[in-house]
DNA sequence: TCAAAAGTGTTGTTGATACACCCATGA
DNA sequence: TCATGGGTGTATCAACAACACTTTTGA
C-alpha cells in the first residue's frame, strides 16, 4: 500500500462490483436468476445478482464468491461477459461493474438459497426489466451463451450428469430459440463420439423412456487436444 | 456524489486503468505497438499502452482517449478483451485493469506519435517479454483477433482503404500464422460479393501489379441484415 | 387400442479442399 | 528473355439440410 500510495495516488479510485448472469434449465425452459434489490437505489426493483469486489480478493475469486453465497454451488461454468463502467450507470454513485455469466445445473440449486437470498429463476420470455444496464447484460450473456453453445459443450454445464438426447435437444431449442431437427440433432451429436450411452431409460416423459447418456468428458479433452472442433450448427 | 458516499460508501475503491493491445500490419508482418514504461514500478521495461481512468469519463471513453493520445486517430476498430483484477498483478498496488484490443491502419500512423511516445511497433514473433500480466492479455488478444478474423470482416480495420487480394491473404495468414491456398482465398472472398474492384493496380511488389479492391461497408451490412455470415476459413 | 414421445437412414446440396499452369511486366 | 508475383478452374469429399415412418408402452 506505501507503493501504492506513492506512484498511483494521483488517480482517482473507485467502487467494483460484480454481477452474475445465471442462467438454469429447467422444465424445457432456460431461466434465469434473479431477484428483488434489497437496498438504495432502486431497492425493490429486479435485479441481477451482485456485490462488491473486496479489497483482499480478486476479481474471478470474487465472482465466485458471491455464487457460492448465492448457491452454495462450487465449481460452476462462469466465465466473463463485460465491464461496464458508463459514468451514470449507476444513480447513487460511479460504479464500475465486472459482468459475469454462469450456467448452474438448475436441479442442484435448492430451494433453501432462494428463500434466503429472495431469488427466483424466470424463464426469459417472462423476464420483468431490470435495474440500470443488467438488460443490456443479458441481453449480450444470451447472445454469448448462444455462441459459445454452438462451439463448445457447454450445454452440460445446466443439465444433470445423466439426461437424455431429446432433453438435451430441448436445451439446445431453448438455447437457440428455434427447432432443430430430431435426426439430424442425434446423428450430429452422436458421431462426436463424446456421449456415453447408459443402460438405465428416463420415463418421465415418455411411455417408451428415453435412454439416458452422460457427457464423456475426458474423451472430449482428447478429441480437442487433437484440433476437434465442438459445433452444434445454430438452424 | 452524496449518493455515492451514503449507500456505498463502506466497500473499498480500487484504481482502475486501461490497457490497449494494438495490433497493425505492415511489410506483410501482424505486429503489435508498446513502449518502454516511463514511471515506476518497472520503468524501462516493455509494456502495453495504457492509463488510469479518470473520474469523468466513461471506460469506453477512457479507452478512445488513450489510443487517441497516443496515435491521433479516431474512430478505431476496439473491443474490450477482459479485465485483469488478481490482487497482486502489479506490484505498486491493488490495480484493475481492462485490457482493450484494437485494430490500426499501421499507415495512418504517423513517426511523430511514435517519437513523442517511444511507441514501437514489434512483429508478434519479436515481442520481448512484457510487464506484468501483458503477455497473457497479448495471448489473449491474438486467439480473439484470430477469430473474430474469421468470422468478421476486421481485417479491413488493419488495411487502407485500397488494398490488393495479395495483400489481404498475406494479413489473413499473418493473423492465422498459417498459409492459405491462393485461388481458394480468391474464391472465397470474391463469392462474398463485398469487394469493389478498382481500375488502378498496385505495382508496389510485382512487375504486373494486382487489382486494388476496396471494402463495400454497406453491402456487407446489406447481407448481415440478411442473416449472412462472412467466414475465412482457418486452414 | 391408442396416444405420445423415442428412435431410425437416405438423398440432394453446398461448401471446403487440393492442386498446376499461363499471364504481364520491368529489369 | 527471364524471373517474379498475379491470376485462373475443376474434381473430390465432407458436412449439412430436408424429410416420414416404426417402436414402445402405460393408461
Amino acid at each position: 500500500m506505501a507503493l501504492n500510495e506513492s506512484y498511483y495516488s494521483e488517480h482517482p479510485r473507485f467502487h467494483v462490483a460484480l454481477d452474475c448472469i445465471i442462467f438454469g434449465f429447467d422444465r424445457g425452459e432456460l431461466k434465469l436468476l434473479i431477484h428483488k434489490r434489497r437496498f438504495e437505489p432502486a431497492k425493490g426493483e429486479w435485479s441481477l445478482f451482485g456485490g462488491f469486489m473486496k479489497e483482499d480478493e480478486g476479481l474471478e475469486e470474487a465472482a465466485n464468491r458471491i455464487l457460492y453465497e448465492l448457491t452454495g454451488l462450487e465449481e460452476i461454468y462462469m466465465e466473463e461477459l463485460q465491464t461496464y463502467g458508463s459514468i451514470d450507470r449507476d444513480p447513487a454513485g460511479r460504479v464500475i461493474s465486472v459482468a459475469y455469466f454462469a450456467l448452474i445445473p438448475a436441479h442442484r440449486y435448492s430451494e433453501a438459497y432462494s428463500n434466503r437470498y429472495g431469488a427466483t429463476w424466470v424463464g426469459l420470455k417472462d423476464l420483468p426489466p431490470l435495474i440500470m444496464d443488467h438488460d443490456s447484460m443479458v441481453e449480450k450473456a444470451l447472445r454469448r451463451l448462444q455462441r459459445r453453445a454452438s462451439s463448445q459443450p457447454i450445454g452440460f454445464e445446466l443439465l444433470p450428469k445423466e439426461f437424455t438426447i431429446p432433453q438435451l435437444q430441448a436445451l439446445y431449442e431453448a438455447i437457440y430459440q428455434s427447432k432443430v431437427d430430431k435426426r439430424n440433432f442425434r446423428k450430429k451429436i452422436l458421431s462426436m463420439g463424446v456421449l456415453i450411452k447408459l443402460e438405465e431409460k428416463d420415463k418421465t416423459n415418455s411411455r417408451k423412456g428415453a435412454f439416458l447418456y452422460s457427457f464423456d468428458k475426458k474423451k472430449y479433452r482428447k478429441l480437442v487436444e487433437g484440433g476437434y472442433n465442438f459445433t452444434i450448427s445454430r438452424v
